[in-house]
DNA sequence: AGCTAAAATGTTTTT
DNA sequence: CATTTTAGCT
């Protein structure tokens, strides 16, 4: 035989052995390393694998898998070496085959962008596995969000198109509160033209690039985008003369500094060789445009997405992005990943049934060699109480029955307010649980202003947050005087924290607010040198105390009001000691921006033991073995909006499909007769998606066989709703607090004592009751308690922290 | 200026 | 239903 063939072929087989645990299309994906690849992986066909392996390829051995070099001093013993090494252990084997690597490209040439810093932390993690924690190796890659990638570009070089190093992001609400100002500047009445609505029509426009001149010239006769058109450019000068970016711009300015500034283009195109963007389907025209101008010079880029899951519409994402990919790029190599790692037959069945009613999908098999598991539960109960209880219910027959822990156990739904009822009934049986998602710790008012210090301190030219705190707590300096203040200050050019250092100059100011002024603007003077010498708690620390906060949140008269405030300020505190010491270097700046960028999710630990509560879109990307889908309604999912329309039933058809296939072993689905949504009692069907699920994987109930809770009662169900005291609810962590302490689920373990029928016992949060019946369950027992003030519970003996009493 | 209480109003999904 | 806005009062 050949010699150099036989060289090749051997050196390919110590590769396709060292990628042994991949499949043969995950490994093609794996050695595509130089050129445009599309990978359209399907849900569950182990993409992220694929996008971290192939990193860590590219680093360690670069196109060695395709070259065909041979080397000159080669010779038959090596061939005999290489044969013997297909024995070797899989880390010996991934360290001899450095010996073949072609043009490994150092880790800093490496950019991976992912759709939430969770997934970029993975990326990292796992790349450390293989180098080694804290290796040059998994320091020097690049990888984030589109949003934390670009700020990084712009604290860079951002001063080229007018930002200032320590520029700040302003979320959603800041800018609503901007356009607001705006439009009341403009003399727009915020009745005829909702803030809402031009906060959306801006947001979509950026979103496609477009600036304030662009839409006008687009709205063409239409009254009111013109109108939204002068809004967007007096909103846009407004941000820009604050040194403040939003969302949409943190994209959109970095595609305009790599457009209009070749030399920033050159250093970035010359350093990332390497591109990988993941969840392709849900990028934007900007993200679109900015992918293009990194990896315009070698054109290494790798896109990973699924055009099924595509679920970010509403926020600009445009699908053909990833259906037109090889459009923009010339000789893309496309591979398909079918094959699904994650769900049982049937759920697979069920997924695909559901999306198979879409029009225009490029179109997967997916399949699965996993056995056909169980049916599929779809349950009908009367109204969202008792949902939240059937849930409940489920959850604590399956965790004795089948050796499941909380953890396993995943709720999502389509709408945050749904969470609120079956919060209420985990609550009520003592579940752990956390809810991701909705009100944020950093929404939360009191925070949110002593972050607006912060923004204050670090950005002085920021009038957002200035006009947040400026009387917060009062110090004499109204909304009149600050409205004065702020139009002699545009007036004059100069920012408003400027002119009110200097505000006794102006007659239009009385002499008592102008000395208050004063007095604020030395506080703040005083404050941005004590944070210039002090880590950022510090810093939090002294602005809750300097600035009177702490004590006027001491005042409040309400006391559990006043407990929360401060332990949220506590907390915000602890969090900042956190960054300090998990951040290489710590600055007052890059903590704000993480603040702005970190989601929830980001934070979901899938270690900790409680059930986890999310919307469906938050749980793109994720799995859990058992998968709760309550309010599978029409009206509720899909939305009673979308009805009407066929291509927003689609997407509602896609964010199903993402629901259901989160799922491993077991789905349940609920849909009730009755629920309430903001006051209003609905009626409503069951969703159309239920029906799209073939019949024989599924068994349907009807609350009238579930007898089990609905006896021995009455009483306990006659209040209708579970009204459950914030006192007394079992609350593992504050809803906001995704920092924080891991849930208490660590809960006596010992206290395994036996009780008998017709024993008097305590629980610590549904007080006295006695014990009416005990069932062994594996190894544990499950009791039903008859409480004096909270009815009938079912509980767990490990779990439930009863104890006897005489 | 600043507080309280009544009235209005909103209905996805998120970086 | 729950939050935010506003009117009216001190």
């Amino acid at each position: 035989m050949d010699f150099e063939k036989e060289y090749l072929s051997v050196k390919r087989k110590l590769f396709d052995k060292y990628y042994s645990d991949l499949n043969s299309k995950q490994r093609e994906a794996v050695y595509a390393v130089n050129g445009p690849l599309l990978i359209l992986a399907g849900a569950g066909s182990g993409k992220t694998t694929v996008l971290v392996r192939r990193i860590a390829h590219i680093i360690r051995y670069g196109d060695a898998y395709n070259s065909d070099i041979v080397p000159e001093y080669a010779t038959g013993k090596d061939v005999e070496e290489m044969k013997k090494a297909l024995s070797l252990s899989k880390i010996e084997l991934g360290n001899y085959l450095t010996k073949f690597s072609v043009d490994p490209a150092p880790a800093w040439s490496v950019l991976g962008i992912t759709f939430t810093n969770k997934a970029a932390g993975e990326i990292k993690s796992r790349i450390s596995d293989i180098f080694g924690e804290d290796s040059e190796e998994v320091t020097a890659i690049t990888a984030g969000t589109f949003h934390s990638v670009c700020c990084r570009f712009l604290r860079m070089y951002g001063e080229k198109i007018g930002y200032d190093k320590n520029f700040s992001i302003c979320d959603t609400s800041d800018s609503k509160s901007l356009i607001s100002d705006c439009m009341n500047l403009l003399s727009i009445d915020e009745k005829s033209l909702s803030v809402k609505s031009v906060q959306s029509i801006i947001s979509r426009a950026k979103d496609k690039l477009q600036t304030p001149e662009d839409l006008l010239s687009e709205a063409g006769q239409d009254y009111k985008i013109k109108k939204v058109a002068e809004i967007y450019s007096a909103y846009q000068n407004r941000l820009e003369s604050q040194n403040l970016l939003d969302f949409d711009d943190i994209i959109m300015q970095t595609v305009r500094l790599l457009t209009e500034h070749e030399d920033v283009r050159d250093i970035l195109q010359n350093r990332y060789r390497y591109v990988s963007v993941d969840e392709y389907q849900d990028t934007n025209f900007a993200q679109l445009k900015l992918t293009l101008l990194l990896s315009g010079k070698y054109k290494n880029i790798m896109v990973v997405g699924d055009d099924d899951q595509s679920i970010y519409k509403f926020r600009g994402a445009v699908i053909e992005n990833i259906l037109n990919f090889d459009k923009n790029y010339s000789n893309t190599k496309i591979i398909r990943l079918e094959e699904n790692y994650r769900s049982t037959k049937t759920i697979l069945d069920a997924a695909n049934g559901i999306i198979s009613h879409n029009k225009g999908r490029l179109g997967k098999t997916l399949w699965t060699q996993s056995e056909q598991g169980e049916l599929i539960s779809i349950k009908k109960l009367p109204d969202q109480g008792l949902e939240g209880r059937y849930i409940c219910n489920v959850i604590s027959e399956s965790i004795v029955k089948d050796d499941l822990s909380f953890k396993d156990f995943a709720v999502l739904y389509r709408m945050n307010v749904q969470s609120r009822a079956i919060e209420q009934a985990l609550a009520k049986a003592a579940i752990p649980y956390r809810v991701l998602g909705g009100p944020r710790f950093f929404d939360r008012m009191e925070v949110k202003d002593i972050v607006s210090y912060l923004h204050v301190i670090n950005n002085p030219v920021d009038d957002i947050r200035l006009k947040r705190i400026v009387n917060t707590p009062r110090r004499g300096i109204g909304n009149k005087s600050f409205e004065v203040a702020s139009a002699l200050a545009s007036a004059e050019g100069y920012s408003v924290l400027e002119l009110m250092r200097n505000a006794k100059r102006y007659s239009a100011i009385s002499p008592v607010a102008s000395k208050a002024m004063q007095d604020f603007c030395f506080l703040i003077d005083a404050l941005r040198d004590y944070a210039s010498s002090h880590t950022t708690s510090e810093t939090i620390a002294k602005v809750i105390e300097s600035t009177g906060y702490g004590d006027m949140i001491g005042e409040i008269p309400e006391k559990t009001e006043r407990e929360e405030r401060t332990s949220n300020l506590e907390e915000l505190i602890n969090m900042a000691g956190q960054y300090d010491e998990d951040a290489e270097d710590p600055t007052l700046s890059e903590y704000l921006e993480e603040v702005a960028l970190v989601s929830d999710v980001d934070k979901y630990d899938e270690n900790a033991d409680a059930v986890v509560l999310m919307t469906i879109h938050s749980a793109k990307g994720l799995e859990f073995p058992v998968v709760f889908l309550p309010g599978m309604e029409e009206g509720v999912f899909p939305g009673y909006q979308t009805i009407m329309n066929p291509e927003e039933i689609e997407e509602e058809r896609r964010l199903a499909y993402v629901a259901v296939t989160r799922a491993k072993k077991r789905i349940y689905i609920t849909h009730v007769g009755s629920r309430m949504i903001n006051g209003k009692t609905q009626y409503n069907q069951i969703s159309c998606f239920v029906n799209e699920i073939p019949a024989e994987l599924t068994v349907r109930t009807e609350e009238e066989q579930y007898g089990a809770f609905t006896r021995n009662r009455p009483a306990f169900i006659s209040t209708g709703r579970s009204i459950v005291n914030p006192s007394d609810a079992y609350n593992p962590t504050p809803r906001y607090s995704p920092f924080s302490s891991q849930p208490k689920v660590k809960t006596s373990a010992q206290n395994t004592e036996e009780f008998k029928i017709g024993d008097n016992v305590v629980h610590s949060m549904f007080g006295k009751g006695v014990v009416l019946s005990s069932k062994r369950m594996g190894g544990d027992v499950l009791y039903e308690v008859v409480f004096e003030e909270h009815g009938l519970k079912k509980l767990m003996g490990t779990y439930a922290k009863l104890k006897k009493v005489k």
